[in-house]
RNA sequence: CGACACCACAUAAC
DNA sequence: GTTATGTGGTGTCG
């Protein structure tokens, strides 16, 4: 498939490319996908659910929850331990908990969880949403990432990859994956947006991280 | 009266002014206050007692034991159950122990408690310790309170009431109140002096928040 | 300076 | 297990 690995080759803090480690290049079961617990009626688009505080989704748009998690991010501990949590919906085998050893800081973990959320996104429309689901949502609890991809991105692109202070952008190579994802869906036909909600609106995906690193 | 309640207006959670509620407006008579089973010899000031646990009591300090209770805390009861007890001394007259039908928080119980100490403490001194008490320790098992009063109100009331990370300290108004009140007990020639003390040595309050609560 | 996240910890209340 | 609150820290950006 190699999706989007054109890009990023000149980041040293790229260890491992995420989308191996899974085995995606296996095609799963056909499998039934439940994102109605995201669904209710009445919300605004875009807007949390006045209900459940929930971003509402419609019939032709896929909502995925995805969080990372870092244990003792701030302490120099000798095993920093990473997690990401995927979430489609309830008892959804697409759902996704694992560790990232090699990753150690809680930004990484963030981007890496939304690069997996592509990355699921495009096996579920393969799978099942062919011709059905035309948009995208990766919900997540990073102002990092989402308005990394939504508002910085652009700027960097255009200005070689500066900070607004002037620096080199940290995760470089992890957003240009972030960048290579989207365009490969953009180019099926296929809208991405990033919503960016509070901590408590993305309990599920916390909780898959959590798990895996308890795990 | 109206002590200290020259602070705290910019309060909205604040809803009502526990000085009221007992009618501390009224003179008590005259009573003997007890206070002895808190004093073991060789105890030094300032430290918990090796017999029993709790700090010792010098003959002009008042020791005054505060705790609140919140049976409702982790819930979304509609009707919160919270209660204080104040303890001055076995079968003392000053010993408080009522419901606080509008706490919701442990937190706030713990703050009114601490409140009704100083309040509590000022009724004694004016009955019957005027010029033998000058020091009023209020102990309790809260860290908030205790803490709060000694270390944090500091920086908060340099910093424009600011939380560590940034945010408002969520219940200022209480902090202002117990300050007023120190204030005034201060201004009277009385040291007060907050001590922090493990749940378990401070039975006597916590029974009469429990009690107050049952009833 | 601001924002979001991620973590470590403490005490209490359930 | 949860919530209520605070302290200390790093990861990153505008």
């Amino acid at each position: 498939m190699a999706p989007g690995s054109s890009t990023s080759t000149s980041q040293p803090d790229r260890l491992f490319d995420p989308r191996k480690i899974w085995g995606f290049d296996i095609e799963p079961s056909v499998v039934e996908v439940d994102y109605g617990d995201l669904t209710h009626v009445g919300c605004e688009f875009s807007k949390p659910c006045k209900v459940c505080g929930r971003l509402a989704a419609h019939c032709n748009t896929l909502i995925i929850a995805v969080d990372g998690a870092c244990c003792s991010n701030g302490r120099k501990d000798s095993t920093p331990q990473s997690a990401l949590g995927i979430f489609v919906g309830h008892d959804s085998p697409y759902n996704l908990q694992t560790k990232l050893p090699w990753v150690r800081t809680n930004q990484v973990a963030e981007l890496t969880a939304g690069v997996m959320g592509l990355v699921v996104a495009k096996k579920v429309i393969k799978n099942e949403g062919q011709g059905v689901i035309d948009t995208v949502v990766i919900k997540a609890d990073s102002e990092y990432l989402v308005k990394g991809m939504t508002e910085w991105v652009v700027k960097w692109q255009m200005n070689g990859w500066k900070t607004a202070k002037g620096g080199d952008v940290v995760n470089r190579g992890w957003f240009e994956d972030l960048l290579g994802e989207v365009e490969e869906l953009e180019d099926a036909g296929v809208t991405v947006l990033f919503w960016h909600v509070r901590r408590e609106f993305n309990a599920e995906a916390d909780q898959l991280a959590n798990l895996a690193l308890d795990g």
